[in-house]
DNA sequence: ACACTGAGTTAGCCTCTGCTAACTAATAAA
DNA sequence: TTTATTAGTTAGCAGAGGCTAACTCAGTGT
C-alpha cells in the first residue's frame, strides 16, 4: 500500500533529525512532532513494514533508499514552499506551517511550477 | 464544534450548485462530489446541526448566512488558487485539483499573499 | 540488591469520513 | 391499482491516525 500523508510526515521528521543529530530514536520523533510514543511506535511499524525505514538492535531508526528518496523530496517541497511563501511576505512561522500542509497535497507539476518561481 | 475540511467541501459544493442551477438537493451534491447518498445525508445532518445550512420540506438545501460566508470564502480561495497555478503554467485540471487541496489548508495570510500576486 | 527512570510496545478507545445494505416514502408508469 | 423508480435515511463497517493506560525491559542510583 502507498504511503499516507502522515507517513510522509514521519519520514520527513526522521530525515530532519538525522541531519540535526545524526542519530534518531522513536522518542526524538515523538518530541519533534509532538505525538505520543504509541502513535510513533505504530507509525514506525508501518514504515518498517513498508520498507521505508530499518530499525537496528539499539532502536536506531535509519531510512532505506526508498525512505530517503521520499523524505528528501518532501523536505525539498517543504523548504521551497516555505521560501516561496516568505518571498510573498508571509511570516516565517506561518509559512513553514502552511508549507507543511501543502507539501503533501500538491501535484508534481504544481510543485515544479512554484519551484521555478522561487529560483 | 468548528467545521472540518470535509464540511467546507460540502458547503462549497452546495454554493456552486446553487449558482449553477439555483436549486440544490442532496442528490446533486452526491453527484457533484462523487460521494454516496448516505455520506451526503450524514454530512447534511452535521451542517444542519452546525447552523450552516437549512433544509426545507421539499428537501431543498439552502445556505445560512454563516454557511454562505464560509462557502464564498472557500470558493474564492478555489478560484484564486486555480488561477494562480494556471498563471504559473499548470494545466487547468491539475490546477483545480491542487487548489481544492490547498484551499482548506492554508492560513489567511498565505492566501492573501497569493491573492495579491494573482491580481 | 532493589527501586526508579526512560524508551518502546501492546491493548484498546475515539473521531472523522468514506462505504454498502436495506428501509421508507413519494412519484411515475403499466 | 399495482409496480418501479427516485430520493433520502438508518444502521453498521472500515481504515487512518490521533490518544491514554499499562506493561516490559534496560540502565542508573541508593
Amino acid at each position: 500500500m502507498p504511503l499516507q500523508e502522515s507517513g510522509e510526515m514521519y519520514l520527513e521528521s526522521i530525515y530532519v533529525l538525522i541531519k540535526e543529530k545524526g542519530d534518531v530514536h522513536a522518542i526524538d520523533v515523538s518530541e519533534h512532532l509532538g505525538y505520543s510514543k504509541p502513535s510513533v511506535s505504530r507509525a514506525m511499524g508501518i514504515l518498517k513494514k513498508g520498507g521505508y525505514i530499518v530499525v537496528d538492535n539499539d532502536d536506531h531508526i535509519r531510512l532505506t533508499d526508498e525512505g530517503l528518496k521520499i523524505a528528501e523530496s518532501i523536505y525539498e517541497r517543504h523548504t521551497i514552499l516555505t521560501r516561496f511563501l516568505m518571498d510573498l511576505g508571509v511570516d516565517e512561522e506561518i509559512a513553514a506551517e502552511d508549507a507543511c500542509k501543502i507539501e503533501h497535497a500538491i501535484s508534481d507539476s504544481s510543485f515544479e511550477a512554484i519551484k521555478k518561481q522561487v529560483k
